[in-house]
DNA sequence: TACTTATATACCCATATGAGTATATAAGTA
DNA sequence: TACTTATATACTCATATGGGTATATAAGTA
């Protein structure tokens, strides 16, 4: 049970739930993930650390760059997160977060002079 | 968007993810509900008021039982729902919970009685 | 080696959350 | 009307949570 009350506990925070919609599409590096989010650093590393925690992200070092992947087998959780990616028109944020992807390249580099408020 | 982080935030919380696997099989009055959970009539309150506030929950008075039931249209969270408890055998306490539904006339007229501890 | 960039984390604070206890309200019953 | 039962809610408290700022660490580059 806790299984399912932690995966909640995951995708009931914004950002973190933003965070998972992008990973379940792409793998990204922390600082990818700021730029396209735009938010800032800290902020996206606690998340993630939290994410790593519970075994719902996978982090991988290629050069100066971590990535990280979504690492979810759960059957139940992988068709909830495909049904809100089938129906992302439904949620701006996560469609304009989606749609930010593309962009990617842009934000590396970038990763402190890009510092936000939020 | 709210909509997702409501949705996963009343989910997140035992209790009352146990309630809303209960109604999702049946209309329950509160004392129903606190007899087959073995938790304490104002806990199971507040959580009930929670989901009625988001709008998860509907009641209906019948004499001096007031009746819960799931309210929930969105086809996300409905599938989710299901998907949960088609494979309710894999948590171990809501499946404890749906076998304690044939008693539930066991628990009308108990409800002071019954009170617990948590 | 000095400097820069990417990432993680410690520390602090404000707010949210959940629980218990007591009490209020409403309906039913004697 | 007095009493009981069902339910909601106010109050209080301890803990959890999320965010910001500063800083530590690790890798890359000059």
């Amino acid at each position: 049970m806790n299984n399912l009350t932690d995966f909640f506990k995951i995708m009931s925070d914004e950002t973190r739930l933003r965070i998972v919609i992008l990973l379940a599409q792409e793998e990204l590096c922390v600082c990818e993930i700021c730029g396209i989010l735009e938010l800032s650093q800290p902020k996206v590393s606690k998340h993630l650390a939290k994410l790593r925690d519970k075994g719902f992200v996978k982090d991988k070092r290629k050069e100066q760059y971590i990535f990280y992947s979504l690492e979810i087998k759960n059957k139940i959780f992988k068709n909830l997160i495909k049904d809100i990616i089938d129906n992302i028109q439904e949620y701006p944020q996560l469609k304009l977060d989606s749609d930010r992807l593309v962009d990617k390249e842009k934000y590396i580099n970038l990763c402190n002079i890009n510092d936000i408020k939020n």
